[in-house]
DNA sequence: CTGTTAGCGCTTTCAT
DNA sequence: ATGAAAGCGCTAACAG
């Protein structure tokens, strides 16, 4: 057998401690593992065993024996993403606190890599996880029932109507709509909708748009829902030449809003589901020598910094970012301690904060 | 022994595989796990008795006897910061592409937490960590010390003086050179500074600031010596009472450059070390009724996607997060494969991106 | 090519 | 109160 299996050379073991100290390997591990009875002055004797050789517990070992890793599995679609960063801040905090580390993967919204995360998180024998899925049909959730089958799995940000899970989300519908009302409030009636999800085409009808969204992220459902609650609550007709579909990118959104900006009956507020959608929205306003909000109001997801500063400032729905991660860690770990989860969904309050984008539209000679 | 020691119940292990598949331990685990010969048949009877029992290997019992467990660990200040998620995002992406995951945990600048940090990463056997650390004097590195002794480390972002390590930084003093030259080079002499570290008192000497400096964050440090750089070169007299010490917050900033604008002499210019300063300073500039670039030039570290809609777009001096956690990542990896570290500093460029917010000053009767 | 066996470092009975 | 010994699930010698 090679010298170097088992762990790195020079990481000294509980043995080698109990050995310095001169006594039994049980007497060592029950003052370093903090359990059992030991007198003083053997505790003391093997504390300074191990101060002196350095010794640090073998956190694998200790699983191994015990059956938990004191460890959560967090899945996201992308960690350098400012919402998903916040949410994991919000998850490790509490965690932490409680006594657990975190292992964070990042999925790139592919389900492969969900997938195989999924996996790793298994492998790992982590105590829980914590998914924000892309999945949407039954035969894309396998992975988490798998998972479900082993330990506790909560839902955040994204709902999966066909799992059965304690899921922490934000109100998405109401938010939307609450944002589109206020435009509407303002006097606005022809309202461009930065929406997110990667379609084959730009669906032409209603229906179409709403297969749409039950074919992609939850939240993005959840969104298109809001603005048509609020479109017919005040029945303005529906026109789906005014919805953005395809994914978000900045260039993209600039395209699109410059295409709803040159309609014949243009658009003169405009609501985004997401920051990019903003900064995009944004550009497009500046090419079309258009200002904001004298010709054209501007509601946006994700409130952030520089939103405040922006000229004009920015109204934004602020997202309980930290708060949605806290609480599915508090979830999760109570389902870890406990045992029965509640397999509820947690519903926070997001929150439109009113600055300046918002003004009433131009008079008809715009 | 109670029923639940071990691994979670429900757990397959390869001896049940094996059980299953009617062939020995071994068998079972060399199909599992990909190496030795095994016949085409069996192979395929383990297989079928893995997926039929939903086998899922044991990474900690894998990483018991094998002595490596495949997994980096990272140490950073914030991972909801903007600059730190890219950061983590690049080390992700690049260790997850060589078949390592990754465990990041957060200190927020707390030295204890940093060691706390670095404790839980060694007892969990992580095969590297890259950190970038809050740690400056040789008495604070103890924990770093102790962690080389074990595992190779790389530094990231923030260089430690007393430590011979590989390092991946960017070029922080010449990034900030570059910028107060640019402001220079536009006419100004009074060149606002939003600094970074938390001090008792502001120093009031340029010595006394130095020393501020190198009891400091390594990057502020260094962006420090390239304000003073460019003032030498330029011949302008240095005056403390431009320059802001302590935290950062968007509040912070905002009184502290209102304050450098009300001065008798007021500062025709503002350089910023980070996006929240960036925020608060405009701020400040719009309160006290004074536009940009007109009235006062800016610029700030670290770009993002809104410094370019702003009014006017910003200059922004862009740092390669992505790269930097990409190269500290394959630095380590390295060094875990291939046995000798370098021990060299990487210096990766940062570039400054010309937009409108740098104009000349006003004229002599603001 | 396959099975047996001995660990990896720790926790936890079970005697003493 | 302490020590001896078994076992967590896996890998890797080694024998067959």
């Amino acid at each position: 057998m090679p010298a170097d299996r088992g762990q790195a050379a020079g990481q000294p073991t509980i043995s080698e401690v109990a050995a310095e100290a001169g006594v039994g390997r049980a007497t060592a591990a029950r003052t370093l593992g903090g359990y059992g009875y030991v007198s003083p002055e053997l505790r003391e004797r093997v504390l300074a065993a191990a101060e002196k050789l350095g010794y640090r517990a073998n956190a694998l070992a200790r699983s191994m024996s015990t059956g938990v890793s004191h460890t959560l599995g967090v899945i996201v679609a992308d960690i350098g993403n400012p919402f998903f960063a916040g949410v994991v801040r919000g998850i490790c905090d509490t965690s932490r606190a409680r006594g657990f580390d975190t292992i964070v993967l990042s999925t790139y919204e592919n389900l492969d890599e969900e997938v195989a995360a999924t996996n790793v998180l298994i492998d790992k024998r982590v105590d829980g996880v914590i998914i924000a899925s892309a999945a949407v049909g039954r035969r894309e959730v396998a992975h988490i029932r798998a998972a479900m089958d082993r330990i506790p799995v909560v839902l955040v940000d994204r709902a999966v109507a066909s799992l059965d899970l304690d899921t922490v989300v934000i109100d998405n519908r109401d938010a939307a709509r609450e944002a589109v009302e206020t435009l509407i409030a303002a006097g606005h009636r022809r309202i461009g909708f930065v929406w997110g999800p990667p379609a084959a085409q730009q669906p032409v009808t209603r229906r179409g748009l709403l297969a749409e969204a039950s074919r992609n992220l939850w939240t993005d459902g959840e969104r298109l829902r809001g603005y048509l609650d609020a479109l017919d609550d005040a029945r303005i007709p529906f026109d789906p030449e005014l919805v953005m579909v395809g994914r978000k990118t900045e260039e993209r959104v600039t395209e699109e809003v410059a295409r709803m900006l040159s309609l014949p009956d243009r658009i003169t507020a405009i609501f985004c589901t997401e920051t990019d959608g903003v900064t995009g929205a944004l550009r497009a306003l500046r090419t079309a020598g258009l200002s904001c909000p004298r010709d054209v109001a501007l509601i946006g997801f994700d409130d952030s910094a520089w939103a405040a500063v922006m000229e004009p400032p920015l109204t934004m729905i602020e997202q309980p970012v930290h708060r949605l991660g806290a609480k599915a860690a508090e979830v999760l770990l109570d389902a870890i301690a406990g045992g029965e989860p509640a397999r509820e969904t947690h519903t926070l309050r997001s929150r439109l904060i009113a600055r300046s984008s918002v003004a009433p539209p131009p008079g008809p000679h715009h």
